[in-house]
RNA sequence: GUCCCCAUCGUCUAGCGGCCUAGGACGUCGCCCUUUCAAGGCGAAGAUCACGGGUUCGAAUCCCGUUGGGGGCACCA
C-alpha cells in the first residue's frame, strides 16, 4: 500500500536525542508505516551556534538503534533534498525574496533598542497586544528598497493580511484550535544576518517537501498560527497537525537531567532493549485498545493511528520500562536470549572471553535458570557467576556464610551431602540425580529442610540466594561441586 | 499581562450520553507454587472521574465558569 502521506522528524542537533524527541520520532515513523507513507528525517540546524555535526551523528545513531528507518534524509538521500537546513539556505532566500516581491513580506529597519522600547511602552499602557507595532509595515516600497541597498541593516517580516479573521488549525489530537489573527504580529522570517528564523525555515521545508502531517511536540501549538501565515503567503497547502503532549518527570515537571537519564543512548547503554524501549515510549501518550501493553514494533507499524493519541501530558515511569524490558527478555526464544543477552552479559562481566565455546545444551540449561532472573542484561552475569567460578575462585558472601555455614552442625550436613553426591556416578551427574540424592538428607540428619539446603547452597554458590540447586550443580559439574564442599567444610562448624 | 492547551486509581491509560456500582497495565499488598531468589498462577486494596454550575429522562462523557498545571507571545529551535 502506498499513499501520499509524508511525515518528517526534524530534530535540531543542539544536543542528544532525548526521550521526548524519540517518542515524536516513533510516532512519525509508525504513522508513515501504518499508512504506507514516507518517513523523512531532516536536520534542523538553522542555529549554527548550538548545532554540531557530532550531535547529528549521535542522533542518527540513536535513530538506528531505535530501529526507525527513514525513507528520505541524511545518508539515504531523496528527491526533496538536501535534508539539512544549513544546505537549504538558498531555498529560504528564494522563498523570502518571492514573498518580498509579492508584498507578502516587508523589510523592517527597527533596531533592537527600538523594539524593546516599544514592548515596554505596550506593557506600561497595559496594551493586551505586546507584539511588534508594525512601524515599518507601511514604508514606501521604493524607499525601503533604497535603504536596503544603502546597506542599512534590516530584517524581513511576514505581513499578516489586515483582513485575516480567525486562524483555524486542524489538529488530529486537539480538534479545531482557533486563534484570533489579531494576536499575531508580523514576525521576523529573516534575520538581519541573512539567516532564516525557525518558523519560516520549517514551513518552507515542510511545504517544499510535501509534508502532509506534522506530528510534533505540544510546545509548537501556539506557534502554529504563525506558521499557517507562512503557508498561506507561500500559497502552499496547510498540512494536518498532531500536537502531542510533553513527557514529564515524576514530580510533574518537564523531564530533565534532574530526573536521571534523559537521552536515548543512556538507555541503550544501561542495557535496555530497543524493542522494549520503543514499546514503552509508544505507550506514553498512545494506546492500541486500552488493554494491550506489549505491542511489538510490527504491530505498532501496522496499527498506529493519530486518533488514539492522548491529550494528557505523561509522566515517565522507569519502573514500567523495567517491567517492559523483562517482558521482552522473557518472550525471546532460547537462542536469541543466549546470543543477545546471556553471552554479551558474561563477556561484559569478564566471566568468559571471546574464544568461549560451550556445549549448546549446557548453554540452554544455563539460560533456563538465568532468564527468569534477568530484568536487565547485567543481571544475567550476576546470576550465572557461581557457575563460572571454580572451587578456588568462588567468592563467598560473608553474611551468607555467617548465617548458613558457620554454625554448629553444618559440618555434619556437608559431610552427609558430600557422601550423597559422591555416590552419583560421573556419568549420571544431572539435576534430577542431584535432587534425588540430596532429598532424603533432612530426614536422615533430623534437620530442617531449609537449613540443610541452605548450607549446601552457600557451599556451592557462595550465597544464600541462587537458582535451584540441582540445576546449578549440574552445570557446575561433579568434581568442582565436591571440591566446593571440601572448601566450605573449613568454614563450617 | 495576554493567547492557547490540558485535567479518570501513585503512574500510563480505556471511556467519545444509558453497557460504568468506571475496564486494562505498571507499581503496592496477600495467597498458591517452593530448599533460597526469581519467574508463573490466583486475588485484594487503590479513582467522591479537579471543583462549581447548567443542558438532558439520564453526564466521566455536551456547555459555561473556577481552580490547578503546562506552553507560546524573541533577529532560540
Amino acid at each position: 500500500m502506498t499513499s501520499n502521506v509524508r511525515v518528517r522528524f526534524a530534530p535540531s542537533p543542539t544536543g542528544k536525542l532525548h526521550i521526548g524527541g524519540a517518542r515524536t520520532a516513533i510516532y512519525n515513523w509508525a504513522f508513515a508505516r501504518a499508512n504506507g507513507g514516507t518517513f523523512i528525517l531532516r536536520i534542523d540546524d538553522t542555529d549554527p551556534t548550538r548545532s554540531t555535526e557530532q550531535n547529528t551523528q549521535i542522533i542518527l545513531r540513536a535513530m538506528r538503534w531505535l530501529g526507525l528507518d527513514w525513507d528520505e534524509g541524511p545518508e539515504v538521500g531523496g528527491e526533496f533534498g538536501p535534508y539539512s537546513q544549513t544546505e537549504r539556505l538558498d531555498l529560504y532566500r528564494e522563498a523570502a525574496e518571492r514573498l518580498l516581491a509579492e508584498g507578502r513580506a516587508y523589510p523592517c529597519f527597527c533596531t533592537a533598542e527600538q523594539l524593546s522600547q516599544d514592548r515596554e511602552a505596550a506593557q506600561a499602557r497595559k496594551d493586551p497586544f505586546q507584539g511588534y507595532q508594525r512601524r515599518c509595515r507601511d514604508i514606501d516600497p521604493d524607499e525601503a528598497r533604497r535603504r536596503m541597498d544603502s546597506g542599512e541593516p534590516y530584517t524581513l517580516r511576514i505581513k499578516v493580511p489586515a483582513d485575516r479573521g480567525d486562524v483555524v488549525i486542524r489538529d488530529a489530537v486537539h480538534g479545531e484550535v482557533v486563534f484570533d489573527a489579531k494576536e499575531l504580529d508580523d514576525f521576523v522570517i529573516f534575520r538581519s544576518d541573512g539567516t532564516p528564523t525557525y518558523n519560516f525555515a520549517t514551513v518552507v521545508d515542510d511545504a517544499l517537501m510535501g509534508i502532509t502531517h506534522v506530528i510534533r511536540g505540544d510546545d509548537h501549538l501556539s506557534n502554529t498560527p504563525r506558521q499557517v501565515m507562512v503557508y498561506e503567503a507561500l500559497g502552499a497547502p496547510v498540512p494536518v497537525f498532531a500536537h502531542i503532549s510533553m513527557i514529564l518527570g515524576a514530580d510533574g515537571k518537564k523531564l530533565s537531567k534532574r530526573h536521571g537519564a534523559t537521552s536515548v543512548e543512556e538507555y541503550r547503554d544501561a542495557g535496555y532493549l530497543s524493542d522494549a524501549f520503543v514499546n514503552y515510549l509508544s505507550l506514553l501518550g498512545w494506546s492500541l485498545d486500552g488493554e494491550t501493553t506489549v505491542i511489538p514494533r510490527e504491530v505498532l507499524a501496522r496499527e498506529f493511528s493519530l486518533d488514539r493519541i492522548s491529550k494528557n501530558p505523561a509522566t515517565f515511569d522507569p519502573k514500567k520500562l523495567d517491567w517492559m524490558n523483562a517482558e521482552y527478555i522473557n518472550r525471546m526464544d532460547d537462542e536469541t536470549f543466549v546470543e543477545c543477552i546471556l553471552l554479551p552479559s558474561l563477556r561484559d562481566a569478564g566471566l568468559i572471553d571471546e574464544g568461549f565455546d560451550a556445549d549448546p545444551s549446557w548453554l540452554t540449561a544455563l539460560a533456563a535458570i538465568v532468564r527468569p532472573r534477568t530484568k536487565m542484561p547485567a543481571d544475567a552475569a550476576v546470576v550465572a557467576a557461581p557457575v563460572f567460578a571454580t572451587a578456588n575462585t568462588l567468592v563467598y558472601d560473608e553474611k551468607s556464610v555467617a548465617k548458613g555455614l558457620a554454625k554448629e552442625g553444618m559440618g555434619d550436613i556437608l559431610n552427609a551431602a558430600r557422601a550423597a553426591l559422591e555416590a552419583i556416578s560421573p556419568k549420571s551427574w544431572s539435576a534430577p540425580a542431584i535432587d534425588a540424592a540430596l532429598e532424603p538428607l533432612p530426614d536422615e540428619l533430623d534437620a530442617k529442610k531449609r537449613i540443610v539446603f541452605q548450607a549446601v547452597r552457600v557451599a556451592e554458590c557462595g550465597n544464600m540466594v541462587s537458582p535451584p540447586l540441582g540445576e546449578t550443580m549440574a552445570l557446575i559439574g561433579r568434581d568442582d561441586c565436591l571440591a566446593r564442599i571440601d572448601r566450605a567444610r573449613s568454614m563450617a562448624l
